[in-house]
DNA sequence: TTAAATTTTTAGGCTTGTCTAAATAATTAT
DNA sequence: ATAATTATTTAGACAAGCCTAAAAATTTAA
């Protein structure tokens, strides 16, 4: 009853779990082959597959969306992803741009023993460098409420709590900016024209365009 | 010309490792077998992949042995085995016994960088958990001169450096007996009826039967 | 409401890494 | 030195995970 899931069948719980929302509970082929970088043939193939080790539900041509044995397991990946990534950021220095990659192999570790002690040795940490929340060992993950700097009222005081898009070019972006988790923001002045911002970061008043301004999520003080 | 290698490939790669010395530098598909809980014919079919790309020199019934490039990649998996293994013991407080498994599987993770800012994290060890030496960056190994328990002089005090075998079980029979890396020992006696020994471990008067003080790497003070 | 376009699945093939069974080479014993 | 035994390799098969090309279902448009 309880065969063993290969990292590509983790890789695919793990891209179905962020593809499916409340919104759209279940997600295409075509979607998640893109997703996955294969083509959608391959990903019927697994699809199936997984839905008869019944980790997913799937119904020919209408989509597919996790189980609740594979929500499960999608967490348990996720949140070793994200411990992963504050161990290489806390402990090994590298930056939030580098580790990714990275924790894309760690992540399929199987111990869970070794889970809870990194866990343990990092303090249980509640977010990961770009802001994410780590779910529990018990699969509960906080539902933030994201704003988007987009979204932030003019002249009231913001804290950068987290990224949209985590890729390296995004957050190299964001480091010449002096942009990082915590640092404070505040938007002085939205452009009608093209959506760009004219805002204060760490006292130093920068124009931010509108694309990086819809991919950073902030908190008001 | 450089194709990348898989996670199976490096495990043969360290097993022929393993399995070759100065006085036989070729192991046999069997014995290799036996090492990698396979079957010969699998080994055989593995080999001779390995062989197309020059990572072994192989000739049919006679053997396989490391090429330079095999043996470079081989000592490259040493050293991320035993320094996860260092990892596990000395941050996430395992036991020595513990490790193996776990860092069996981080071993194969790919990042230079990341085994670079690994070694520096842990101080840069010169040997694993179970005493053994940990390969440098450029694949420089120093073959410490090993003594076994057995070999010992009588009324000298030494210092426990390693182990012949690191099974867990004899691992965890080890920490019975209060014996681990560093554990003063002195032998008072020694039977040639069975071949056990009377000895003085921190103090205290046990004996050791010499399945146990064969598997036991010694230095004299 | 059919026809056209698009999405999705099926069918067949390829590689990796394993297996069993059969064939062949090497070693050991008579 | 030849026969018997053992070690090794080859041949053919299988599952996972991917691909391309073709077929089928669904959606969109006329």
């Amino acid at each position: 009853m309880k065969r063993k899931i290969s990292p590509s069948e983790e890789d695919y719980l793990k891209a179905i779990y962020h593809k499916t929302t409340a919104d759209a509970p279940v997600v295409s082929t075509t979607l998640l082959a893109e997703e996955m970088g294969a083509k959608p043939s391959s990903v019927t193939d697994m699809v199936q597959r997984l839905s008869e080790k019944s980790l997913v539900i799937y119904q020919k041509y209408k989509g597919v969306k996790l189980s609740d044995t594979g929500n499960a397991k999608a967490l348990s990946i996720i949140r070793k992803h994200r411990l992963w990534e504050v161990f290489l950021v806390n402990k090994l220095h590298f930056s939030w741009d580098q580790v990714h990659d990275i924790a894309e192999q760690l992540e399929h570790i199987q111990s869970e023993a070794l889970t809870d002690r990194l866990a343990s040795f990092l303090g249980h940490p509640k977010t990961d460098p770009h802001g994410d929340p780590i779910p529990t060992k018990e699969g509960n993950i906080q539902s933030q409420k994201k704003t988007l700097l987009n979204q932030a009222p003019l002249y009231t005081p913001c804290v950068c709590v987290g990224v949209e898009d985590s890729s390296a070019p995004f957050l190299q972006f964001l480091d010449k900016f002096n942009i990082g988790l915590g640092a404070a923001i505040e938007v002085k002045e939205k452009e009608v024209f093209d959506g760009s911002l004219l805002v204060s970061i760490a006292g130093k008043e920068q124009r931010i365009s509108k694309q990086i301004a819809q991919n950073l999520y902030i908190n008001t003080l």
